[in-house]
DNA sequence: TATAAAGATTGACAGATGTACATTCAATCG
DNA sequence: CGATTGAATGTACATCTGTCAATCTTTATA
C-alpha cells in the first residue's frame, strides 16, 4: 500500500517475463490516504457538500432548524448527513436549548486541501 | 437547494410558532455542489487516493502495470477504481500497446480546492 | 497462425448508503 | 404536570459499491 516507491518507467520487453517486480508494501502512507478518504467520502454528497457550504459561508454556528427546509429531503435524512460530516471530523455541534448548532472544523478539510495541493 | 441565503440568526422565541419561514430554493450552486461531490465521491476510497497520489507524484503517465502491484486487491479492482477515477475526470489513460498508462488531469482536483479553500 | 500477456468487462454477492416514515429524547412553555 | 417543539434515533428498503472469479479484447511474440 505504499506510494512513496519509485516506479521504474515501462519499457519494451520480451513476453514470458513478468511485467513488474514484486513489490514490498511497507504500509507507510496508507493511514493518511484512509483519511484523506475518509474526509473525501463524507463530502461525496450534494447535500452534505451544500451543508458544508452554508456552514463556511457563515463562518458561525448555524441552527439545524435553518438546515433543513434548504434541502428537499426530510428532517431525519438532513440529520443524517450531518452526522456523517461529525464522524468525518469535518463539523461539530453544540445544543443550546432546543435547538443545535452546527459549525465547521477547519482541520479536516484543511488536511484534505493539503493533501489536494501537495 | 441554495446556499446563499442569509440564515436569520436565530433566537428565542415563544412556542407555537413555526422555527423558520418558509425558503425558496433557486437552484443556484447545486450543479456546483454536484460536481464537487462528484469529485470528492471519486476520492472516498482509500486505494482511489492512493492511486491519485502515486499519479501526482509522478507527473507523468504510469503503466497499469506498475499500480496493479501497490495493492492488495485483484487487477479488475484496480481497473475498476481507475474507471471510477476516469468517469470523475481525475485522470485519463492513454494506450500503448499492451499498456495502458493513466495521468492527472488536474482541474477536477483544482476545482474542488478552489470550493474547498474558497 | 498459435500463444501469451495487459488490461477491460461481466456477473455475482456481501456490505454500505440515502431516503422515508415512525418513534424517541430532551427541553421549553402553559 | 402535560403538551409542544427541535433534533436524534430506529426500521425498512431500494440502490449503490467494492471485491473476486471468469471471460473477453487487443496487441505482441514465437
Amino acid at each position: 500500500m505504499n506510494t512513496n516507491l519509485e516506479l521504474s518507467p515501462k519499457q519494451k520487453r520480451p513476453a514470458g517475463q513478468p511485467c513488474c517486480e514484486p513489490v514490498v508494501y511497507p504500509d507507510v502512507e496508507r493511514k493518511q490516504a484512509e483519511r484523506m478518504a475518509v474526509v473525501a467520502k463524507a463530502l461525496g454528497d450534494p447535500i452534505r457538500v451544500q451543508l458544508v457550504d452554508v456552514l463556511r459561508r457563515h463562518a458561525g454556528k448555524v441552527c439545524v432548524c435553518e438546515l433543513t427546509p434548504l434541502f428537499d429531503v426530510g428532517q431525519p435524512t438532513v440529520s443524517h448527513h450531518l452526522k456523517v460530516l461529525r464522524h468525518a471530523g469535518i463539523v461539530d455541534s453544540e445544543r443550546q436549548g432546543l435547538w443545535a448548532y452546527y459549525y465547521v472544523l477547519p482541520d479536516a478539510i484543511d488536511e484534505l486541501t493539503r493533501w489536494l495541493t501537495a
